[in-house]
RNA sequence: GCGGAUAUGAUCUAGUGGUUAUGAUAGUGGCUUCCCAAGCCACUUGCCCGGGUUCAAAUCCCGGUAUCCGCACCA
């Protein structure tokens, strides 16, 4: 069978020092790639870009938090429940099952009670299905541990921190908060090698803004740039204002985080043939979204790979963790001017509360405190999961005036959400070129200049001790300058050229004896192959503006 | 997870139940003094793991792992 450009890249990536299965030694797992030395750089380029976009172009700020997250918080998210497939195990034989796979149509709990279910390879009854988290799980301490994960996204590190960022923004809408790491997730059946991985890098942006105001202060900048959207049937070029005007985009909001993505890609080195914006139908919408458009990326074995997910999550995350952690996680529209409104109150009567419910007293209270007034003369409340009447002798209602100064809300939230690894590997394809040149196969790697690993290649012509001093001192002074620079004297020049070519190296700089009388190189363009004759001296900020762009 | 195929240096590949396991590419050192994978010399790296059959297994059988394809699942 031919190898595709799927092989061919692994091939070459692996070769050349950017990817590595992991643990390979030791037979090696699925799911799990190395990034070697030009790899990691490349991510590490790629990441950077991506922040120039959200951290200067979009004002946002950037957090840190831990990659080993509590129970609580994924438990508040719905991750401990949604990220769940029913198992159950066959006592006689031991074998394991996804409960999904082996019954069909027919109530989980009602098979499994009445022993419908047999063990496919014993036939055994089966009982006790039990639930698997598709979460790392881990404990954290000795003794006394804490039940914890490791993150399958990085976005609740943000999330649960929201009171603490809106402070730091000093309390305006909206603003962005960018986190880039690493996430985790217990595939079932990975392959597809870098698409799918077990541990992953993410890139993600959590933009809190006003329910009521989804615009964007920005928007104006960039409402007539065209956006290519692609709306399960055909594919369009409409200009951003437009697709919010005629509600294809929901909001301004979204859709700014759109382009910015679109922006993003093309200027990492995606080619744009190979590139579009899928929005999700209704029925694959998570249960948290309200719209969600995937950026999708061609890829010559896997079809369109999603690499982005622009997702409108509305309250969803910030309520959760307002319900269940009790934390006060809002934010205030403030009013013109302040509004004097008549409340009603529950002044709960601890004298009362107190022999009552003895221990539980202090919890009443602050039940009672909190719960919204109404009408109704009786007032139960939910507590330990049982209904709790409260006796009227217990509290008091109390009308007063109260000074407002605007609504309390809880944000809405689009978040973008960025998968690195796959991103890299749509680069590596969509910059792969081949040819033959002298029936030789010769491989060229046209990424970006900005996310080349190496950015210049320093080739003395011949060994000559006098071109070799210039190089050196050159590849020095390069360096020095914050060019990442690759030294090469070994083999033919046409080899050393070709090696720079296959690992994406943008400009070679050859010494020649020219060089000697007048300190002239020439630098050698990769994807022309044309050169150019320069002074030593004019090279760094020449080459500087080359690789910025 | 189910079914099928595959597994030989960094990469690609030949090979057979029986000496020291092919060849190429890449890499390293040297010669050549050279502008697009030139040549010459020398050198480095390998039969996926475990078990079985056998006098003898890289080769045959079983199991595991990984990769690829299809199904299922998912982002």
């Amino acid at each position: 069978m031919p190898l595709d450009t799927y092989d061919k890249i692994m091939m070459l990536a692996k070769r050349r020092g950017f990817i590595y299965p992991s643990f390979e030694i030791y037979g090696g797992v699925a799911g799990f790639y190395d990034y070697g030395p030009l790899g990691s750089r490349l991510k590490l380029n790629i990441e950077n870009l991506w922040r120039s976009f959200y951290i200067l172009k979009d004002n946002c700020i950037e957090i840190s938090t831990p990659t080993i997250t509590l129970y609580e918080v994924l438990n508040a998210s719905g991750h401990v429940d949604e990220f769940t497939d029913l198992t159950v195990d066959c006592k006689k034989c031991n074998q394991s099952y996804k409960v999904e796979d082996i019954i069909n149509n027919i109530s989980v709990d009602e098979a499994i009670k009445e022993n419908k279910i047999k063990c496919p390879n014993c036939k055994t009854n089966l009982k006790d299905a039990y639930p698997i988290n598709l979460m790392f799980s881990t404990k954290i301490g000795f003794g006394k541990v804490r039940d914890a994960f490791l993150r399958p996204e990085t976005a609740q590190g943000i999330f649960i921190d929201f009171h603490l960022l809106y402070r730091y923004v000093r309390e305006k809408l909206p603003f962005g908060v960018i986190q880039v790491g690493r996430g985790y997730r217990n595939e079932v059946s990975p392959r597809q090698g870098i698409i799918r991985l077990r541990e992953f890098s993410m890139a993600e942006a959590e933009v809190f803004i006003d329910p009521e105001n989804k615009t964007h202060p920005n928007f104006n900048k960039i409402k007539n740039l065209e956006i290519k959207l692609f709306d399960n049937i055909k594919e369009m070029k409409i200009s951003v204002e437009k697709a919010v005007d005629k509600n294809v985009i929901n909001n301004q909001a979204l859709a700014y985080y759109m382009i910015l993505t679109q922006e993003f890609l093309y200027s990492a080195g995606v080619d744009p043939e190979k590139f579009r914006f899928r929005k999700h139908s209704d029925n694959e919408l998570a249960h948290y979204a309200t719209e969600c458009w995937d950026a999708e990326l061609f890829s010559e074995r896997f079809g369109w790979i999603e690499c982005v997910g622009i997702a409108d999550r509305s309250a969803y995350d910030l309520q959760s963790h307002i319900d269940s952690s009790g934390k006060d996680m809002y934010a205030l529209r403030k009013y013109e001017e302040p509004k004097i409104v008549d409340v009603k109150k529950i002044i709960p009567k601890m004298n009362e509360l107190g022999p009552l419910f003895k221990g539980n007293a202090g919890k009443i209270k602050s039940i009672l405190e909190n719960l919204e007034m109404e009408d109704s003369k009786k007032i139960t409340i939910n507590f330990d999961g049982k209904e709790v009447e409260i006796p009227n002798n217990c509290y008091e209602i109390v009308e007063t005036k109260e000074k407002k100064i605007g609504d309390k809300f809880v944000p809405h939230v689009i978040e973008p959400s960025y998968g690195i690894d796959r991103i890299l590997y749509c680069i590596i394809e969509h910059s792969f070129f081949e040819g033959k040149e002298k029936d030789e196969e010769y491989k060229i790697l046209k990424l970006n200049p900005k996310i080349a690993p190496i950015k210049v290649g320093v080739l003395p012509l011949t060994n000559d001790d006098r071109l070799v001093s210039i190089a050196c001192e050159l590849d020095d002074n390069l360096r020095n300058a914050g060019i990442e620079t690759y030294y090469d004297d070994g083999g033919s020049i046409g080899r050393r050229y070709a090696r720079m070519d296959e690992v994406g190296t943008p400009f070679c700089i050859t010494i020649d004896h020219d060089s000697i009388k007048d300190n002239s190189v020439t630098i050698r363009d990769r994807d022309t192959t044309k050169q150019i004759r320069k002074k030593i001296d004019e090279l760094i900020p020449f080459l500087k503006e080359k690789i910025d762009n």
